[in-house]
DNA sequence: CAGTATCCCATATGATACTG
DNA sequence: CAGTATCATATGGGATACTG
């Protein structure tokens, strides 16, 4: 998915999107956090053709989002497998965000077919918007506004405001 | 974005990204966010067709994550806006997460263009995981796995179970 | 198993003109 | 302003065959 040019410099949301926005890679990382590793399995799931499903995961390999990890199981020859990165678990509030809207948007009863829990104290887990602190920031008292950094005290005509959160 | 059938039944992920998967989609909440309500602005900011545009809106207005609000400034005709519904600021943790990994891994400085503060306090906001009791969670703290309501003790010689997040 | 290479097609999109 | 209509094009993706 390639927006236009100017908004991949000065838009995160677009340039993110660029990468990871085509239509197989979400489900390719959904099921990477769900412990597919191999090429046969990740076609299998997905129910693509083995052309895109090369490419997405070429593309998630370079730019760091996938690891592919050679190994060699006793008496076998070499085989491969793609395993998340850092980068990899930092998307998991967007991926589990996207499970959690799914969920109780979309569903009869409010509830997904797959559940998130802790490992160690088998919490529920959910995506949410923090402050700096850790502590849970409603929605609406969130302000989206253009950083002002440096040089940027050119162009003052233009409204740097933003309106923002307001349902 | 249309995956299989199969999986918008299965996978709320999936299901999701029917609705807000298409190029543009994401781009227009990001400017829902940043107050952007009437059509024209959004054409401008966006550089799409104009007929992308109306398809786009109208999707997510269906959706329910958009409300269409007619309203007539004195001695003007009726104009029209799109403002954001509950559904739509459920979906800014994923929003937020896309931006903030985006600063984090395609910028050179680690840091984006939008700044997002509370506006009660002005503290930074970022996505993040947390458990039912509001404190954050490690990532590879996580286990995704089935999750096992009613009838669904049917079928148990496959695995159920998934190795999970572990970079 | 783990991919790559082709071929073809559906459709999303860009460009543009038009309407109330 | 707020869209709708039309047309040409690009490209993502499905199907399938092939390779080390």
């Amino acid at each position: 998915m390639q927006p236009r040019p100017d908004d991949l410099l000065h838009c995160s949301i677009a340039a993110t999107l660029s990468l990871i926005g085509e239509k197989w890679t979400i489900l390719i990382l959904r099921d990477i956090f769900q412990g597919i590793r191999r090429f046969d399995d990740f076609l299998e799931r997905l129910q693509c053709s083995p052309a895109v499903l090369s490419a997405r995961l070429k593309t998630l390999t370079e730019a760091g989002i996938l690891r592919r990890v050679g190994y060699r199981e006793p008496g076998e020859r070499e085989r491969f497998e793609y395993r998340p990165t850092r980068a990899a678990v930092e998307l998991l509030p967007v991926i589990i965000g996207l499970m959690q809207w799914g969920d109780r948007h979309l569903t009869a009863d409010g509830k997904g077919p797959v559940d998130l829990l802790t490992r160690s104290e088998r919490r529920p887990v959910r995506a949410a918007l923090v402050d700096d602190q850790g502590q849970l920031v409603q929605p609406n008292d969130i302000e989206m506004s253009r950083a002002r950094r440096q040089a940027e005290a050119v162009a003052e005509s233009e409204s740097t405001t933003a309106p923002a959160t307001r349902a």
